[in-house]
DNA sequence: GTCTATATGATGATAGAC
DNA sequence: GTCTATCATCATATAGAC
């Protein structure tokens, strides 16, 4: 039922899909969702919440087995902010694009982590700037780009034989680490 | 009454806003909208088609303004994809968003213009691999990543006196040249 | 836990007066 | 071009039987 939702918002967003819709895929009649969720907001909720959650929680596992370097970190992160995206796409889309739709007092938590994860990404890119190791063009667009890669990898990405998601994962965090460390070539 | 859709779409999404909602916006009632549109599916269409042809038109400016070198064609052409989507940011929002929720006839167009738009800016990317003066990690992955940035800005940024859309145009044009580029001290 | 029946209101769109 | 009145349908959610 977590798993239909989440197909369905994934695809036609919150408020385009209905109730019905939802009980439907399940096999059921409207009616007997209210016996496991008291609203569809909190079919949302609950959806958001677990992919906030598993991203936090990758960060984490990624910097606690991570040597403290800034780069390894920085490649770590990245990699793993890709595979979470493309491992569980809809999840990543419904995530991202659907959180808006709750009320205050249900996205505060999402919110949250959310807030919680940045912090915890951006902090290698910030001392490796500061170690002198990095030396982006500017500091708070690199890391924007380097989180939009992730963000929409779900959107495009179709893993194959010869490009899995961990290949995909490989090449964004070599870009991330081009896009960090100066270019002797290129002034300014 | 088109600007009108557009706040409202962008923010709440398609499916999410009514026809009493832009009417009160625009400071009418719901049936007087079916005077200049014949539905609300056609006020998307109308939305998406401008956010479409702008970028086209952009491009095709750009190229034809550009000189023929691979580097300065990949820079500009990321400098204008970039401005396009801060300059107008809930333009490019729903342009990019809200696409899927019409009929199939009525996004054909704008999805054939998406695609002349896609040819055009990935050419120089290409050619300049060939040449050899880029040499990316993955250049469908890159590709995917320098389009990411820019499709992602209208989400987060906000010009401010110190960076203005065209500093972050410069900032992620130089972006994904380091991108393309090889990099010489990371092997591989 | 599921159903049918239903409450209550919003939805996109139309008819027809002015 | 705008309105009021309205249609037919859909929405989320509840009540109560089984």
């Amino acid at each position: 039922m977590l798993l239909e939702s989440l197909r369905l918002f994934a695809h036609q967003g919150f408020p385009g899909t209905s109730t019905r819709q939802i009980a439907a895929a399940v096999g059921i009649k409207a009616p007997s969702l209210y016996e496991h969720f008291p609203s569809k907001q909190h079919i949302l909720e609950r959806l958001v919440l677990i992919g906030h959650r598993d991203l936090l929680a990758a960060f984490e596992r990624t910097l606690a087995e991570c040597e403290p370097d800034p780069v390894a970190q920085v490649r770590a992160l990245v990699r793993t902010h890709v595979l979470t995206h493309v491992t569980y796409p809809l999840l990543a889309i419904v995530t991202n694009d659907e959180l808006h739709h709750l009320a205050p007092e249900r996205s505060a938590e999402a919110l949250a982590l959310r807030a919680r994860a940045e912090r915890l990404a951006t902090e290698p890119g910030l001392r490796g700037a500061r170690q002198g190791v990095f030396s982006p063009t500017e500091l708070v667009a690199t890391t924007a780009a380097i989180a939009s890669m992730g963000v929409r990898a779900p959107y495009w990405f179709l893993p194959t034989p010869e490009q899995g998601p961990a290949d995909l994962a490989d090449s964004f965090a070599e870009l991330a680490i081009r896009m960090l460390r100066p270019d002797r070539r290129s002034p300014g």
